[in-house]
DNA sequence: ACACTGTTTCAAATAATGTTGAAACAATGG
DNA sequence: CCATTGTTTCAACATTATTTGAAACAGTGT
């Protein structure tokens, strides 16, 4: 085996420049393990399906102005109790929001990652 | 009609302290008002959509070190070559990528956007 | 023209997500 | 204890996303 052929890692006919390239890098071995890590990967990829929604990024987007209760957000929203309820337990579970009982609501409000993402989805429409 | 009524604008019983900081915000109305438009919305949950699988976030990572072919891509991840095919589809649509053909290959390279993308995911295993 | 390589497209099968309305729960006030 | 209000859960269904394998396409070299 060529020392070239080492550094595709398998028999890749390519173009010289990617080929190259390809050689600094560590070959094919050396990109797989550059690759972050499987667990991270997932972490992130279930942040961004939770960011996948418009109804959800309107309630991260009205809960940046202040935290509310359901109701004030389904009176927003214009939405049904049960999908506005399924939403917020997306946005939950991902980690952007927190709801806390007070008397006879309950009130939900961005964690710190979710401002972090609240205030990237109010900046998105910038000039 | 009072100017309660108004701020909340509808019939809804809140806890004392949302029902002030919700009239401070102009009431339901002012809320909808403020929430970023139907249009930007849309876009930026489908930019979120793209970003949430596991195999395009190991596209972006690799395309982040350098621009590369297809075959070596599917090289590196290890998927069959439609289901690579349908994600750069995913990733194109969305514009975090392009595709030039150069010969008999077809070079990916993150477009600016992706690029930013990109830093964020090699970014979030930071300590 | 032919065969070959790299890549995309297609339709069918499967899996994941989102929606709906009804029912359940928990806390409050009568 | 009962009725009410705010919220969640559930199961059925609808919609959308992903995977698969086969077929198609485009460009190269023979």
């Amino acid at each position: 085996m060529t020392e070239d052929e080492i550094c595709r890692g398998a028999s890749l006919s390519l173009p010289p420049d990617v080929e190259e390239a390809l050689c600094q890098c560590g070959g094919i071995a050396g990109l797989v393990e550059r690759l972050p890590e499987e667990g991270i990967l997932e972490r992130e990829s279930a942040l961004h399906r939770a960011l996948a929604d418009p109804f959800r990024l309107k309630i991260l987007a009205m809960l940046a102005v202040q935290p509310f209760c359901v109701c004030v957000i389904k009176a927003v929203l214009g939405i049904a109790d049960s999908k506005l309820s399924y939403h917020l337990s997306v946005l939950k579970t991902a980690g952007l929001i927190v709801g806390e009982a007070q008397g006879n609501w309950i009130i939900y409000r961005l964690t710190g990652e979710g401002s972090v993402w609240a205030q990237q989805i109010a900046g998105s429409g910038r000039s």
